[in-house]
DNA sequence: GTCCGAAAAGACAACGTTGTCATGCTCTCC
DNA sequence: GGAGAGCATGACAACGTTGTCTTTTCGGAC
């Protein structure tokens, strides 16, 4: 039901007395959406207190909690103790909406994704989740179609509707050059996991080339010789840094750079397996392949058992990403694992500002059975 | 920094001027936070209009937009047609803090999940997100510890901030009696995928007994009478059933029901490899394995695999959930799909109010390679 | 004692929406 | 033609916070 009329697409169908339907909807009317009020001078504490009510407990104006809740200077120890007293035994919580309307901040976070990956997107977004509690932020995701006018519509819906504090992306959205640039137009801080276009919104470098750099060595240190990459599409700039990275190993070993072992992959199991094909058709074939995903990765393991071919005695296979599928493969893949949860925790201390410094990440090589030394 | 003090835990560290921090963080400090007000009374049309410019520009009360806005009856059409042309004209689009603040709705629906498998969440949130969008609701997602009182604390401060209009569980979490309880004591409408535990929420019923039944089918079909299956952990209530299923089939083709080849699983991998390395270790070895996921499925499928058993010659093996693991392993994993993203949806919907009647949902047997004809 | 400046506390008006009530206006029916 | 019922519209007060500005209080220096 996804409809174009932007306007109509942004209300929520609602009953009004006299429109008898069936079916009652499950959420609350809103007639009773107030159950507050009802406490506010009931001898009971309200089960939803509000500032009034901390300020009356401690006897203070609200202006006086409003700077406690806030940590505002210029407070004096006496009255900070007796808000902060009254704040507790209350359980108050300040509104988020009323904040927000006041305020201008929503403490909201947006988390825009495409990556088809899910234990990718699931891990940062439970970094950034966890994180975002600790912060006192919230995490509204929304999934965002790739390419299409849609994705400004769903963008400029969301902003309109939560003026999130912040919006965040990972890959291949962090190089949505357009998207960027619709959000420098909205001015919304944002950040950018692995983005490697330039703008002007926050990134979070992540060592690719680094990481491609290690493979290399690792397979080189096996004693491969004749390598095949089966590389991200174009648009994936951050993961083609996996494949600079991996160059970078080969000439520091003094081994030639074959351009009929590089074959390009759109980073499914699909296209893995038809690069591996490719490459083991080769007349010299490859003892190895470096695939710059799981998911390419274990296309190519499939392509090694369909020609019977032994992993990692004829053939070794390396990954990257460290998916779950790597890990209950046969044999379990050689792979690259991110810190995925300290990454999305990362993304939200830039947004929030909270921390020192430009954030560090190293990538771990996992190696487990799908790598081994090459057949002499 | 996840402290234990529920009242500091909310707040944001925020700077207030004569604090200098090296860093100014990245958010949109307080000050600069209304540029809307720049523009109220400029020639050019304001950047986030509210009410009050839709109002002016129609020439009508600003409650005669809200009601337009709320499709409330009793407007004429001919100021409808203007209300209507001024929103679209100037973009404009409610400001949901204001609208929670004044009618006590928030349009956010929680997500609290825990499960494990990310493409499982993945799938049903990304339906639910889509689903909210249309319905103009927005996700926020919440990870929950499976147990532990950490759990009423996230509860409890996710609720006093955002009052969401709904909460949503996915298993295990749509079990836990406790959790549920207090949603009930919040008085928050809740609605659960797959709970089996009795509570007054909403509950969205899968087929899993028939699911079950219809592997079963499916592998005695091809010929097995001694089948192993790995049961889930006792609390996953909803994937017990399929066991249940399973028996059914077993009944009904008048097969023997041998408790010895029934073996409880953790739900993940290593479990998997535990049980399979137990059920392929029995004297008359089973032909076939049911496993009730897909992570113990695989771990079944590497016992095969290193006993050097050929799948499906020497044993089938059958998942269920369709991961993506299941889908790239070797061979490819037969396995039960769930509609996931039908599934998210519709629980939005019972959340909404906005469907008819309570959703149906079929299971689809996804054969793949890891199944055959048992060896004579 | 007076005065001044700074610190502490409060009063009050936003913020943008919805709920409630009041006010017309237009029918219909006697 | 007058009463009453309904419909269409608007005025205004919430909602719970924060920003701004004002007032009070408190030290200390003269």
């Amino acid at each position: 039901m996804t409809t174009n009329n932007a306007y109509e697409a942004d209300m929520t169908e609602r009953r009004w007395p006299g429109q008898e339907t069936g079916k009652p909807g499950f959420l609350r009317p809103p007639s009773m959406a107030r159950p507050a009020d009802e406490c506010r001078h009931s001898p009971l504490p309200p089960l939803m207190p509000s500032i009034h009510d901390v300020a009356a407990m401690a006897g203070v104006s609200i202006k006086t909690v409003s700077r406690v809740v806030n940590k505002a200077p210029n407070v004096s120890a006496e009255l900070r103790e007796r808000v902060t007293a009254a704040i507790r035994q209350l359980g108050y919580r300040p509104n988020q909406s009323a904040r927000r309307l006041a305020g201008g901040r929503s403490f909201m976070i947006a988390f825009l994704y495409n990556n088809p990956a899910p234990s990718y997107n699931g891990g940062i977004q439970s970094g950034a989740a966890n994180r975002c509690r600790d912060l006192g932020y919230h995490l509204v995701v929304e999934p965002m179609p790739l390419a299409g006018e849609d994705r400004f519509a769903i963008l400029d819906r969301l902003v309109a509707a939560l003026r999130p504090d912040g919006v965040f992306l990972v890959p291949p959205l962090s190089d949505d050059a357009r998207l960027l640039q619709r959000l420098s137009e909205l001015k919304l801080p944002c950040a950018r996991i692995a983005g490697s276009v330039m703008a002007e919104s926050f990134n979070i470098p992540t060592p690719e080339r680094a990481a491609g750099r290690m493979v290399a060595d690792h397979l080189i240190g096996l004693g491969h010789c004749r390598i095949g990459v089966i590389t991200p599409p174009a648009s994936h700039k951050a993961a083609m840094q996996r494949v600079e990275g991996f160059r970078d190993g080969l000439l520091a070993a003094g081994l030639p750079i074959d351009d009929a072992l590089f074959m390009e992959g759109a980073f499914d199991f699909e296209s893995g397996i038809r690069a591996g094909e490719r490459l083991l058709a080769e007349v010299r074939r490859p003892t190895a392949i470096f695939a710059t995903n799981d998911d390419m990765a274990l296309g190519a393991l499939t392509v090694a058992h369909r020609l019977k071919l032994s992993v990692p005695e004829d053939l070794s296979v390396v990954g990257f990403d460290d998916t779950p599928a790597g890990l209950t493969a046969w044999p379990p893949l050689t792979t690259v694992s991110q810190p995925l949860e300290a990454m999305g925790s990362a993304v939200i201390d830039a947004l929030a500002g909270s921390s020192a410094d430009s954030p560090q990440f190293t990538f771990r090589l996992i190696q487990r059975g799908s790598s081994g030394p090459a057949a002499v």
